[in-house]
DNA sequence: AGATAAATTGCATAATATTCAATTATTTAT
DNA sequence: ATAAATAATTGAATATTATGCAATTTATCT
């Protein structure tokens, strides 16, 4: 048996979706042909990035959801974006932000359990610049990335 | 000329979005229909919740991005639920979690401006129950639902 | 080991996206 | 205000792609 599950939940998070014009096209009674020029055009103009699926991320074995409230040392306040874009390359991390307030990045992270987790904050989150970690963990998610979940 | 975009929108947002099965075979080498048949078995399943576009929001009128952590009177400890599943309503609203640590609640919230945000805040977060909220607003979005922005 | 269920696959067909050319609407320049 | 140019909409034809089905292979259970 191939173990295609893994695969194509790595494609999925980021791509290898398409607009479903016919249906589209149905639900706002319009012809197909301009649902799809004007979908082209948003993608075109780069206003939509890309399309991707929603897990339910227990079934996953990405249950383990926490926000991350970093504190940077004053001499990396210049670059932040440096750091940023090297956690980007974990596919446990879902989002970064550069922020205001208390701190100055916030990630979104999803891993398989506490222990993952623990693995991520000392490996890959704790770095030279980073003086603060502070987490917060979600004991249950009502709504991800726009979706409801049920 | 119809406005066709903003109806667009709003049905990527949650769906209207399908796999691209051949794409996908092709990149994995192996046939549609094994490819087909797994991707069916996980919507079966519930493993995929939806299919769903991803934006460069603020081509969208949605680029002031923040992070709202929610403290909620103790008489509201019993269901946080109940008030998250009435803001998941709201189409600014990315995500909702249920947390533990300094807050019991934490959303994401996309609007078009600070003054759009101010009014959310106004009408929507602050009701009974909510004691305190702290927003921490977003500069610069590195990665968003596991994908890279630019 | 034999029986039962689950997964993989090729082929045929149905459904869907895409191209193209023509028409209509909108914007820009004079 | 009008003409010219550009952008958006559309139907019909075609190219791609998903899907259903039956056969075969692989895994699981007793």
């Amino acid at each position: 048996m191939k173990d295609i599950k893994p695969k194509l939940i790595g494609l999925f998070k980021e791509g290898y979706c398409t607009p479903q014009i016919a249906r589209i096209a149905k639900r706002m009674k319009e012809p197909a042909t301009t649902i799809h020029y004007n979908i082209k055009r948003m993608e075109e103009e780069n206003v939509i990035r890309t399309y991707k699926a929603v897990f339910d991320y227990k079934k996953i074995n990405e249950g383990f959801c926490t926000f991350v409230l970093i504190n940077l040392s004053p001499d990396e306040y210049g670059n932040p974006e440096k750091i940023a874009k090297e956690l980007a390359k974990y596919p446990q991390i879902e989002s970064i932000d550069i922020c205001t307030g208390d701190c100055e990045m916030i990630l979104k992270v999803r891993a398989k359990d506490q222990e993952e987790y623990y693995n991520l904050i000392k490996n890959v989150i704790s770095r030279r610049g980073v003086i603060k970690i502070k987490t917060l963990t979600s004991l249950k998610q009502i709504k991800t990335e726009f979706v409801e979940t049920e």
